[in-house]
Parts: C-alpha cells; sequence; structure tokens
RNA sequence: GUCCCAGUAGCUCAGCCGGAUAGAGCAACGGACUUCUAAUCCGUAGGCCGGGGGUUCGAAUCCCUCCUGGGACGCCA
C-alpha cells in the first residue's frame, strides 16, 4: 500500500508487540494491555534507523525503570534485518538496519513511476473541497488566488493519498451582493447613454463594471434606455454575470485549477432547496420568528447568537442558501466535507456547524479551513487593495507579473493559517532568492543528465539488475533516504490539509540532488557505478515531478 | 468587551495530535566553475522558542494567566 518506511515501521510495530508478549508471559514485565506506543524515525541519525518511546510508556504501568524495561524488550527482540537494537537516552530503543534498506525503494519508485507516492488513507471516501467561491462579480483577487492555489493543492494531495476528490466552485450569483451588482451595472449602462445616474456608494465601482457595461451597450444599443428596471436589471446581470463567470474560469485555468462541479447558489432558490430545508429546520423547531424575521437557533447547539435566515422583507439571508448548499453536498453522499474560507469568514465556522448538526449530520465531518489574509508586498512597501475602490491586484495580472509556477508556490510554502507576506519582488526574481527555481532546477538537472547519457548511446539500466551495494557516499544515502519517505510525507500532508509540507519536502528533496550533483558525477568510466546513479537521479526526478505535480507546478526539463 | 489566528536566528517562516542536542531559506562572512547546467555547492556565525505559572520520566508543542500584532463580532457575504 505505501513506501517502505511504513512497511518497516509496522513491521517493528508487530516485533515490538510480540516481544512485550513474551516478556508478559515469562512476569518480567507486568502490564494489563500495551501502551499505544510509536515508532519513529529519529531526528538525529546518531539515534539510529527507527526509535520507539514503548519502554517509556510502560514506565509507570509496569512500574520500573524505563531502561530496564527497555533491556528486557531488547533481548525479547530478534528480526533478521536489524542489524543493532540500542538502549539510549532515558529509554528509547533505537534500531539499526542493514544500511542498503533504503535502496530498495528505488526499483519501486521507476516502476510505479507518477504514481509513487500514492497511499490509500482515504480508501475511496468521497470528499468533497469547495475553494475560492467568489462573488462573480468581480475579478479574483490575492485573497482568492491563495484560496485557489491552496484549495486545488489540497485537492490534489488527498487525491493522491486515496480519497476520491470532487473539486467544487459555489457560484454566489444570488442575494444581495447580485443586487447591488445590478444597480451599479445598470448606473454605468445609463451613464453610457448620457443619463445622471450614479454608482450606489456601497455598489462596484471598479472598470471591470463599466467594461461590462460598455459590452452590454454594444450588443444592445439603447434598447433597454425605457425599459422598467426589473426588466432592465435582470438583464443586465445575466449578461454581466456570464462575462465575469467566463473570466473567472478563464483565469483559474490559466492558473493551473480546473473544477469538477460549478455549483449555483441561484439553483437552490429555483428548485425549491432553500424553502424544503427551511421547512425541514421548522418541522424540528429550529426556527422561530421574532421581529419579523425568522431566526435558526443556533444558541441550541452552544453558539453564542442565534442567526437570521430569513430577513423581515421576505428574503432569505446568504446562511440560509448556505444551509441548503451543506445539506445538498451531504445529499450527494460526501462523507467529508471541506471548505477553504478566508480568515474574514471565520466567525460563520460555528454557525455554520451548528446548522450542519440540526440537519442530522455529523459536524465533525465538516471541516472549515481558515484562510488567513494576504498581505502584497512590492519594493518594500505594502500595495493597498481595496474591491470597493476597485483597486486591487488581480490574480491575472499576478500570474503575468511573476509567472504561474512562482505564485502557485508562493501561496502553498506557508501553513493556510499564517498570514502571508507576499513578496512580489521576490516570486518574480531569477536569482538563488527564489526557491522555486531552486527545486526546479534540481528537476532540470537531472533530466540534463539523462539527456547526455541518452546521446552517449546509453540506455537506461533495468533497476532490478543494478547493484545499489554501490552507493556508498553519504549524499547517496541521504537522498534514497529522502526518496522513501515521500510516501509517508503525502500521507502527513493530507491527514493535516497541509500542502506546506510537500513544499518543504520539495525543498530538501532538491537540495539533496544538488548536493549529490556537485560531489559526485552520475556517468563515470565505472558502468555499474554509473547505473546505480543513473537509477537513483531517476527516481528522484520522478519523486520530484510527482511532489511538484501536488502544488500544481511545472517540472520543467531545461532551465 | 467576547471570540479566532499569530508571536521561534537580523528578516520571512518550518516544527505544534508531547520525545533525545530547536531547523530551513534569505541577509552577513570565508571558500569552490578546464567537470553531467554555479538558478548550484561547501564552511562560519547567529536562539531565556513573547513573559510567568502548571501538568510529567520528558514541553517550542498540552493547560492557566498576562503582554504584543492582525482579524471577526450586521435582518452583509
Amino acid at each position: 500500500m505505501s513506501g517502505i518506511v511504513d512497511e518497516i515501521r509496522v513491521n517493528l510495530s508487530k516485533a515490538l508487540e510480540s516481544s512485550l508478549q513474551a516478556a508478559r508471559a515469562g512476569g518480567s514485565i507486568k502490564v494489563e494491555q500495551v501502551p499505544a506506543f510509536s515508532v519513529e524515525v529519529p531526528r538525529e541519525k546518531e539515534h539510529g534507523d527507527f526509535a520507539t518511546n514503548l519502554a517509556l510508556l510502560l514506565a509507570k504501568p509496569a512500574r520500573m525503570a524505563p531502561r530496564k524495561a527497555a533491556e528486557i524488550l531488547a533481548q525479547n527482540f530478534s528480526l533478521p534485518w536489524v542489524e543493532k537494537v540500542e538502549i539510549a537516552g532515558p529509554g528509547f530503543i533505537n534500531f539499526y538496519l542493514n544500511p542498503g534498506w533504503v535502496y530498495q525503494a528505488l526499483p519501486r519508485i521507476v516502476a510505479q513511476g507518477g504514481d509513487y507516492g500514492r497511499v490509500n488513507l482515504g480508501e475511496a471516501k468521497k470528499v468533497q473541497v469547495e475553494f475560492v467561491s467568489a462573488n462573480p462579480t468581480g475579478l479574483l483577487h490575492m485573497g482568492n488566488a491563495r484560496g485557489a492555489a491552496l484549495g486545488d493543492s489540497i485537492a490534489a494531495i488527498l487525491d493522491f493519498a486515496g480519497y476520491d476528490v470532487t473539486r467544487e466552485f459555489y457560484i454566489n450569483d444570488a442575494g444581495n451582493q447580485i443586487e447591488n451588482f445590478g444597480l451599479s451595472l445598470e448606473a454605468r449602462y445609463l451613464q453610457l447613454l448620457g443619463q445622471d445616474v450614479p454608482v450606489p456608494e456601497d455598489g462596484y465601482h471598479g472598470e471591470d463594471i463599466l467594461a461590462s457595461a460598455i459590452a452590454f451597450k454594444e450588443k444592445h444599443g439603447d434598447n433597454y434606455a425605457g425599459a422598467p428596471p426589473e426588466e432592465r436589471r435582470p438583464a443586465l446581470v445575466a449578461f454581466a454575470l456570464e462575462e465575469k463567470l467566463k473570466a473567472i474560469k478563464k483565469s483559474l485555468a490559466d492558473f493551473g485549477v480546473h473544477y469538477d462541479v460549478w455549483f449555483s447558489e441561484q439553483s437552490l432558490y429555483d428548485d425549491g432547496s432553500i424553502d424544503k430545508t427551511l421547512d425541514f429546520l421548522k418541522e424540528r423547531g429550529y426556527i422561530y420568528e421574532s421581529e419579523g424575521a425568522q431566526w435558526f437557533k443556533a444558541t441550541n447547539f452552544g453558539v453564542e447568537k442565534d442567526e437570521v435566515v430569513v430577513r423581515s422583507n421576505g428574503i432569505p439571508t446568504y446562511f440560509a442558501s448556505d444551509i441548503a448548499y451543506h445539506r445538498n453536498k451531504y445529499q450527494r453522499g460526501f462523507e467529508w466535507v471541506i471548505d477553504i474560507w478566508g480568515a474574514d469568514h471565520h466567525g460563520h465556522v460555528p454557525r455554520m456547524k451548528a446548522a450542519v448538526k440540526a440537519l442530522g449530520f455529523e459536524p465533525a465531518s465538516l471541516e472549515v479551513v481558515i484562510m488567513q489574509l494576504v498581505r502584497l508586498y512590492k519594493g518594500g512597501e505594502i500595495v493597498r487593495m481595496s474591491k470597493r475602490s476597485g483597486q486591487f491586484v488581480t490574480l491575472e495580472e499576478l500570474v503575468a507579473e511573476v509567472g504561474r509556477d512562482a505564485a502557485r508556490y508562493f501561496f502553498v510554502m506557508r501553513g493556510s493559517d499564517s498570514h502571508l507576506d507576499f513578496d512580489l519582488d521576490l516570486a518574480k526574481a531569477e536569482t538563488n532568492e527564489n526557491p522555486v527555481y531552486y527545486i526546479q532546477y534540481a528537476h532540470a538537472r537531472i533530466c540534463s543528465i539523462l539527456r547526455q547519457y541518452a546521446e552517449q548511446g546509453g540506455h537506461m539500466p533495468d533497476p532490478s539488475q543494478a547493484n545499489f551495494n554501490l552507493l556508498k557516499e553519504e549524499y547517496e544515502l541521504a537522498l534514497a533516504r529522502k526518496l522513501a519517505d515521500f510516501p509517508e510525507e503525502v500521507a502527513s500532508a493530507a491527514s493535516g490539509l497541509a500542502p506546506q509540507r510537500i513544499a518543504r519536502y520539495l525543498h530538501e528533496l532538491a537540495g539533496l540532488l544538488h548536493s549529490f550533483y556537485n560531489s559526485h558525477r552520475v556517468i563515470t568510466s565505472d558502468q555499474a557505478l554509473s547505473e546505480a546513479r543513473l537509477i537513483l537521479v531517476e527516481a528522484t526526478k520522478i519523486t520530484l515531478k510527482n511532489a511538484l505535480g501536488l502544488l500544481g507546478l511545472t517540472a520543467p526539463e531545461r532551465m
């Protein structure tokens, strides 16, 4: 299923358990049950290849010194491929394996190719990742861009970890924002026709709205000049929404982000889902009326305040459609629902969870990833962004300025709960200050070696025939060790919804390749050694490419 | 005022579901290209992990408290 590291870990755990059972049977360790111990890869390589804290955990229940317990466990312990067992520190048991064990990973990597690193942590569980979900009333900004990069990478990682993933964009094409959008468009349209109609103060003032109005006028001329507003506005909105949505889809596609489902909020009104959902909650007594509005009893579920779902003017709130939307998600069979929201929505989380519970689903199955805000720096200064004034850097502009790969890497190299300072100058620098190139360069270097080898008439050796015992150098061992770790990294990035782990892993892997490259040659006069090293770099190339893919980055063959 | 996020090297941050001597990049300093790409490498230096208390064999990590910065608290989304 997964990698060699995991297999060894499992085998060591089993052997430790039987060792403990033997000790219990012999009466030398008296405990009722096996504690939840771990077998870990120590940070320090002086502490062996693997280590366990079992003896430390036994100390209290068995009432004995941890080192003593460790000694007993070690005595009962025997595995052919474990070269040395050592007791160290307060009572850790360290395992030293036959040095060649890591090289067993290499033929597997080459055989698995693009699938290397896949694990079945998810067991095909259906998971939905909903991200960006921006109002289709404007262009995508930096916050949306971070959401796009994060969401897409999280989805890719979950897919690689064995989940059945659906990427979804929720289109907020209903409600107040759309109302506002219509008024703003109408004002611009009428202005174009020479009327003095101001754009509402809290409306959309951006140039893109004006552009939509111009395009509308080109198509329809002054046909709507005298039309009643209730006819004119929907026409403008429908026209502009389609145009905007098309632009959003294109920006995201250019950013390497593709969705499985584009879900319209309006459709929840059209098919009666919102009414049905509200009725469902009403029947269960979770809705009450006060001051002419209808409220959801969030306080029943431990939330501080109740929340309006239908305003006193009869129009449902965003929260109402969001409840209906989440009900729809569960009805579609998703067992794990992941929403990626900006930090400005975090107050919405408790009531959304309360709503999920009220709907009869498990609130823990809804996971909201809160993404802290992005600050943009240029020339050492903060670039101010404001949607209202229409002044913000769009996703398109960002990609045009720094390139897709650099942009995506910068967005995922930090944890989602860290504020992100995006340094435009650094992202576009083609220097060693920029970590993106450092990683991609490692891939390109390997490609260059393989290219030259092929040009000299060499053929890629058969991994099963290679003699990996020839790889004795420290850097070779470290590189192979890192490669063997990849499946574990995928699993941990998936369970933590943490793409930054992959970013970090990539940087470390690239670093090891560069170190190796600078001290040893791959193509040498020693044929057998060259072949072993060719497999090593081929496996590195595969792993780099797979990991880059999880972050939506390209793996260039030349730079 | 209540809640959320953050506080770790000069700077930007990893590590945070407890493990052994706290890491990386950049910046600084000193070295390495007649070699498969120097967008690279090697080395040096840099730390009361915001302060204080607690939990235990063990705390950057968990709990309490205080301080600092950012954000959220609407019949907006």
